[in-house]
DNA sequence: ACTAATATTGAATAAGTATACATCATGGGA
DNA sequence: TCCCATGATGTATACTTATTCAATATTAGT
């Protein structure tokens, strides 16, 4: 997976520590950290990791990340990551391999996750069927399974 | 109190029934009621109400009232509101004086709420002491109890 | 009641965000 | 390899929201 990857990850650990409250802000904390990008592509970053904008009485507002998103449960995380083997797509459907006996813990956090992108997931033993909604493409789908388990992100 | 607070009223009741994903879309249902304000307006009203919003997979955002503006206790309230009496102001500070007994039990509630514009509040017997925040106004004070007892509409 | 101070609001506009369009890159199939 | 389809991103711009400024209304103090 590409650099847009590493750019939502970074998104997500920059707005989990600092109030950040606009874009253009956010610009400038990610130029910091040497990536370097527009203000439309952060919108575009920020919608796919359904940020909120929360009042806040000095800044007016800032973002964060939905109770999903937040860095939940790294000891399931880690387990889930290390059961993961593969991914692949055929017609239009995600196809996640695991280490048997893996498969239903990892979808589990996955359906906790509710990401929009995904209708649902089935769990067999060492194998995960992943539903998109219509229109989603496989990108997506990686890219918000990293974002519910980073620790996949050098597995894919 | 003036019409404002039935403005705040009427907003807060319609985008805790409706998910309204922007101001111009909160201005035609404000029509729908006989309230006529512009934009510019409800941008304030939202501010004071501490509406956040909150990503949506169909309509991008819609604007949520924070938790503790959320209909949360009506037998509380009822309770708190009954036992109400007064409210005046002196040196930016603001008396509210109870019935006998509930001056504990209405200072709790406004607590719990967490209204930015006050830092706290002394509750006794009879008198609750209330602390506004540096340049807050005594109305916003007002209208700040109001959307936390909306039952004090007609006694205030 | 008069005046001064403060609050409320709208109009205009600035500031912030989303998106249409164009470009370039990437990857799969002929 | 070449072409086509898809994806990622920037630029320009449309859309949305916040704020400045001015006008009006309200309130408090004398």
């Amino acid at each position: 997976m590409g650099n847009k990857t590493d750019r939502l990850l970074a998104i997500k650990n920059i707005i989990s520590k600092n109030k950040v409250s606009s874009q253009e802000e956010l610009v400038l904390l990610l130029e910091k950290e040497g990536l370097h990008y527009t203000q439309a592509t952060l919108s575009r970053d920020l919608k796919f990791l359904k940020v909120n904008k929360i009042a806040d009485p000095e800044k007016g507002y800032f973002y964060e990340l939905p109770d999903h998103h937040q860095v939940s449960n790294e000891v399931a995380e880690n387990y889930a990551a290390q059961g993961f083997m593969s991914i692949e797509f055929a017609n239009k459907l995600g196809v996640i391999k695991t280490l048997p006996g893996y498969a239903s813990s990892i979808a589990s956090l996955i359906d906790k996750a509710r990401p929009f992108e995904i209708i649902g997931t089935i769990a067999g033993d060492d194998t995960i069927l992943i539903i998109p909604k219509e229109g989603i493409t496989e990108n997506d789908i990686i890219n918000s399974l990293i974002m519910i388990i980073p620790e996949l992100r050098n597995k894919i």
